[in-house]
DNA sequence: AGAAAAGTGAGAATGATTATCATTATTAGG
DNA sequence: CCTAATAATGATAATCATTCTCACTTTTCT
């Protein structure tokens, strides 16, 4: 990976930056368009990647596959950043009606549910992140 | 809609309850076809989707499209179950310390982050229920 | 310059999900 | 029981987002 940035990947951070609400890569693929039309949407797709990865850029809800929960109350998720695992978290993580209440006004939602994500390294990919990463090297920072 | 359900949807639902970890739809398929061999991954879909919509089980992380997002300090999100639109909550949702913790202990993860998702519907989707919708009908329950 | 490395775009490939549609089961009357 | 209407099903094609491949161009380094 290069440090210093060329004209598409700055393109590319500049339209996510000013895109309005998280713009998916088509979106993003389309604002670039009209300053770099040469461009293709494969190395939309690159840079967006790289710009994770260097954490200059948050992917969001990147997680191909739906699960289904049996679960039906109430209950919180811990999410593994690295192989996508899904856990319910056992413990009630309580937040008080009048904080979400709040979130909810300042967002113009009506409020219908809620749920905690932790992210993280699940169990067995922290063995294999002692492995295979040299110490102190991160792996890639991604909310799946 | 039919309330009754027959042995396929029983199956489909069974195999949710039992399943370790929030199945994905193929894992589904597969356990059911131990038991109904000529079930097709189609109605499995079908089936997975009808349960939901009368709430006996819940999608989890269901938006194809991933999203990018340019702030990257940490922040939280409400989301549209109806359209899918993903806003940053512009005030900040506490949660302590030994709370996270806590959920990470009880889970074996390594934490690195965390993210409150509050669930609802948007402003232009409230207008659009008001329009479609008898009142009091409710529209589908699914965590995108 | 000239070789190695990095970046690129077009299009093919993949993988999950959804749509189509002809066929088969179920149900409700008669 | 028989039949017509209706719902459910499975095979397969279609779709959509994303990733891969690969030949080609650009940049970097010396």
């Amino acid at each position: 990976m290069k440090e210093t940035m060329n004209a598409n990947a700055r393109a590319v951070l500049e339209a996510v930056r000013a895109g309005e609400n998280h713009p998916t890569a088509l979106v993003v693929y389309e604002a670039v368009r009209i300053v770099r039309p040469q461009i293709g949407l494969a190395t939309v797709y690159r840079i967006l990647h790289q710009l994770a990865l260097q954490g200059l850029i948050e992917e969001l809800g990147q997680n191909a596959e739906c699960r289904y929960d049996a679960r039906i109350d109430r209950h919180d998720h811990a999410v593994c950043t690295n192989c996508g695992t899904l856990l319910d978290v056992p413990v009630e993580i309580h937040l008080p009606a009048d904080v979400l209440q709040e979130a909810a006004r300042v967002t113009g939602m009506k409020l219908r549910s809620h749920e905690v994500r932790i992210y993280g390294l699940c169990r067995s990919c922290q063995h294999v992140d002692q492995l295979v990463k040299e110490p102190g090297e991160e792996s890639a920072h991604e909310h799946r």
